[in-house]
RNA sequence: GGGCGCGUAGCUCAGUGGGAGAGCGCUCGCUUCACACGCGAGAGGUCGCAGGUUCGAAACCCGCCGCGCCCACCA
């Protein structure tokens, strides 16, 4: 990192500074100049490197975007300014189920993995000038890769849009260094890291019960459910008990699941049950055999103490069924409908298989909620509902992106092992450090948590495929059970359309040939690899777009920011893959971020007709103001929206321009050292500020690292430059006059050139407009202030003075706000004279004040001051007469 | 049910053992030679409640109340 340089050549201070334009002026400049560029081969220890959040490119940035990703450039930008080689790529969440969405709304298709590819496909409808055109006709079906290619095409211009914002905002990204989630490289190194999972047993294929969306029909992963409060019923119902000696009464919010009851539990201690276990009971309707247990998890409290277990109703009942040995009785098809099912064989056996499979009909085919309504007709008909359903409100699991419950239903799938790792994760936490720290705990609540392995397959289509085939034997039946993994040098692969070793494509879907995988990876896991993707990780085997050099520079990572709502699942897997593939934790930090809270809720909501983008917000107020907003905001916590603060950005801006057009313009020659008490008494109080600012930056609390230098610069705008206004002016011909002038003339130049590197990191576009009147370079690339610097500008100083010239300086500001006090209570102008001040003092400090008494009747316009000894302040005032007329 | 965070001026929030603060808003004043996108001044608070530790508590401990979030085997 070079020198600041203090050129020789005069600043060009523009008559009238403003901060329009500023924005385009200088992210055109940095960009030119590279200012942000990566500095490739770098030595790991001088390497600060960034794992971007990648946002989600369908759909818009919105303030909590600007809120985070600010946080995350003023600490990218200090660090820059510590001169450390900044790695901060970004990076589009471009798969997944939202892209999907708007692809088939988009063009009116859906994707069909069979269909065959067609290079020369184009979409039924267009988009014009941005608009959708809602297809009226029946979706039309497309091959995956077709597919993949609209999502590719519509999530483009967003992420044009997207990099247009983070521009005007500022953000300091090495645009060279953009990847994607979908991407070519992101692809290869999803699935080199499966192949490994699967190489070393990580990774395994199973048939189980799984969650399910029966809407978009893929499994989810318990990552991805969320509560929602939802009105339901209790009904109680009856079972009667083999040989006809008395009955059971459960309750129940899920009676259309009675066919798929397998059992019913009890608690082990629970005395009411005693009589029932070890019978059977029998369902009502479908008369089948169900036996009578005790589970601990079962809460004798609840109900009538009696629990019905059906194959699945929810996540308890795959504990149960699965610790329990209980047989699978599936009645939900992966369309959310009661599927067939063949009554009188297997385990369909009932006491009366006429009339179950009589009663049974009254259901297939019908959804959960009609199924529901219509057991419940047939239970009341039967005699078996006991009492009216009580109304109750209770949460209900969903996919966080879903309209209906999830369902557990019976799949093949991939998993990741967790359980048997928990403990390593639990242990990487703990070697993270978190900030703010109490966010660990919502890391280890979610490990501790966990119930099972982690599914990473879905039964979708934008995203990344597993590089799988299986063969198929002569009768054309899959065999899962002998999968057939790409070789490395074929990533990525997608096997709906590529041919593994050894087939040729003809093969495909023969007997005796082999069938791809049709699943493609949960979006996580591949997000979970961002630290690897933007890095460049290789395993040496593949590609040009991997590069080892880079990676072993910029990994393990140094920060991974991010918001609160996803340590579950970004940060949680994040963790997981590094720990599996690299036996390490993927970052040292984790800067978590609060969300912004919505004012709406509060007031004005009709009166704002329009939505607030945050483009608007930049046009409004301009970048800086709005970062300004956004770094207030402290680590962690949430933080209301408001306008109001991005005015005060504005101000401090506006100020900052001012006051180095001040300090800057027509400057009297600088002298070799600071000779003025009060000047140096101000350095010394920057340097502390520097020393709070450094440390608070250190912990990632750029909030307070602002907060601190922001009250520090108002107080040098309102009371130092005061002070010492009249001795810059003063190029009288006396030495004291000129050396006096020389003093401030440096202390200005110096306390001016610290505050704008200090204010760089939040406000970079009018720091680097102010850096630019009198400095070679960007701001941007200058050096963080130090102690060092700031010793060489004070000058040796015996401790014992510099406490009298920080008296001398805090008793010329008391003093002075105690004048302006007067004068405003006088309702008079601040340039009105003073004829006379008596400062009451006890005696050290009144002599300190002489120090800066010149400076103080300067800037009162203070005739004579008087000073008398006392035990605490008091000012006495006498203002001139006010001039006649 | 468990956990985490929060509760300080009308609003947004700093303040973690010794004077209750900032900004905004409000009121009043000031065309002041960097800045009217400005400057100066003022009013405004039983620091959620109740105990405890301490010479001393907004801060530390215990309990309670309220708000928010996370997690849970929510039948």
């Amino acid at each position: 990192m070079t020198a600041n340089r203090l050129t020789d050549t005069p600043p060009r201070v523009p008559e009238r500074p403003a901060l329009d334009g500023l924005e385009q002026k200088w992210s055109e400049a940095w960009e030119r100049e590279g200012c942000f560029r990566f500095e490739r081969g770098a030595p790991r220890e001088r390497v600060f490197s960034i794992d971007t959040p990648p946002p989600t490119v369908s759909g818009s940035l919105h303030v909590g975007h600007v809120f985070s990703y600010t946080h995350t450039d003023a600490v990218a930008r200090y660090h820059r300014m510590q001169g450390k080689a900044v790695f901060y790529p970004m990076g589009w969440d471009d798969n997944g189920l939202p892209t999907e969405r708007r692809v088939q709304n988009h063009y009116g298709v859906r994707c069909d993995p069979s269909v065959a590819y067609d290079p020369d496909f184009e979409p039924p409808t267009t988009a014009s000038g941005g608009g959708a055109q809602p297809a009226e006709k029946e979706p039309l079906a497309i091959s995956r890769p077709n597919f993949v290619e609209l999502c590719l095409r519509l999530t483009e211009t967003d992420e044009q849009a997207f990099e247009e914002l983070w521009r005007r905002l500022g953000l300091s990204v090495d645009w060279s260094m953009t990847y994607t989630t979908i991407g070519e490289r992101a692809q290869r190194i999803s699935q080199r890291s499966f192949l490994g999972l699967l190489a070393r047993g990580e990774a395994y294929q199973l048939e189980a019960p799984t969650l399910w969306d029966v809407d978009f029909q893929t499994a989810v992963a318990q990552a991805e459910l969320e509560d929602r409060e939802r009105p339901g019923a209790m009904h109680r119902v009856r079972f009667g008990l083999a040989g006809g000696t008395g009955d059971a009464l459960i309750e129940t919010t899920r009676p259309e699941l009675t066919p798929a009851c397998v059992a019913l539990l009890a608690h082990p201690d629970d005395e009411r049950q005693r009589g029932l276990v070890g019978k059977e009971a029998v369902t009502p309707l479908f008369g089948t055999r169900v036996p009578v247990l005790t589970h601990p998890l079962v809460d004798p409290e609840k109900g009538t103490g009696l629990v019905m277990v059906c194959t699945f109703g929810d996540l308890t009942d795959v504990v149960w069924w699965r610790e329990l040995g209980l047989p699978v009785r599936s009645v939900l098809g992966p369309d959310g409908r009661l599927t067939e099912v063949p009554w009188g064989s297997g385990v369909w056996q009932s006491e009366d298989v006429e009339r179950a499979r009589r009663e049974y009909e009254q259901l297939q085919g019908r959804t959960v909620n009609q199924a529901r309504k219509r057991i419940v007709e047939l239970l009341v008909q039967d005699g078996d509902l006991v009492g009216e359903p009580t109304p109750i409100t209770r949460a209900v699991k969903f996919f966080e992106k879903g309209e209906r419950p999830v369902e557990i239903v019976t799949s093949r799938q991939w998993f990741v092992r967790t359980m048997t790792h928990t403990d390593e994760l639990l242990e990487r936490g703990r070697e993270l450090r978190w900030h703010p720290p109490y966010m660990r705990a919502r890391y280890e609540d979610w490990v501790n948590g966990l119930t099972g392995d982690w599914c990473v397959s879905r039964q979708r289509f934008f995203g990344v495929p597993f590089p799988i085939w299986y063969p198929l034997d002569d009768a054309g039946g899959v065999r899962h059970d002998q999968p057939i993994a790409a070789s490395q040098e074929q990533l990525p692969v997608d096997p709906s359309t590529d041919v593994p070793d050894g087939y040729t494509a003809e093969q495909r879907g023969a007997p005796g040939g082999f069938v791809g995988d049709p699943d493609v990876m949960d979006t996580w896991a591949t997000s979970s690899l961002t630290p690897q993707i933007a890095g460049g990780h290789t395993d040496g085997t593949s590609g040009s777009c991997e590069d080892a050099e880079l990676f072993a520079s910029i990994f393990p990572m140094d920060l991974r920011p991010q918001a609160h709502d996803i340590i579950r699942t970004w940060l949680f897997s994040t963790i997981l893959r590094s720990q599996l593939d690299h036996d390490a934790l993927p970052w040292a930090n984790a800067a978590i971020s609060g969300w912004v809270l919505d004012p709406d809720r509060k007031k004005m909501s009709k009166s704002r007709g329009n939505v607030v983008t945050p483009m608007h917000l930049l046009e409004e107020y301009g970048a800086d103001a709005v970062r300004y907003w956004a770094v207030s905001g402290r680590p962690g916590t949430d933080t209301a929206f408001d306008a109001q603060q991005m005015k005060v950005g504005r101000r401090l801006a506006v100020k900052l321009l001012n006051a180095s057009k001040f300090a800057l313009a027509d400057l009297p020659p600088e002298g070799d050292a600071l000779t003025n008490p009060l000047d140096r008494a101000m350095m010394a109080r920057l340097a502390a500020v520097v020393a709070d600012a450094t440390g608070s930056f250190e912990e990632y609390d750029y909030a307070r690292a602002l907060e601190r230098v922001e009250v520090f610069f108002w107080w040098y705008c309102d009371y130092y430059l005061e002070l010492v206004k009249g001795r810059r002016y003063d190029t009288g011909e006396s030495q004291a006059a000129r050396e006096g002038a020389a003093s401030v003339s440096r202390a200005l130049r110096r306390s001016l050139s610290v505050f704008q590197r200090l204010l760089a990191p939040f406000l970079p576009f009018v720091t680097e407009e102010v850096w630019s009147w009198w400095q070679e370079g960007s701001v941007h690339g200058a050096s963080w202030p130090d102690g060092e610097e700031l010793l060489d500008a004070l000058g040796a100083v015996e401790p014992a003075s510099a406490g009298i010239e920080e008296d001398a300086l805090a008793l010329a500001a008391e003093v002075l706000k105690e004048v302006r006090k007067a004068k405003s209570e006088a309702r008079r102008p601040m340039r009105a004279p003073v004829s006379r001040v008596v400062v009451h003092e006890r005696p050290e400090r009144l002599r300190a004040l002489e120090l800066g008494v010149a400076d103080l009747r300067a800037a009162g316009s203070i005739e004579a001051i008087a000073t008398v000894a006392a035990d605490e302040l008091a000012v006495e005032v006498e203002l001139a007469e006010e001039p006649a007329g």
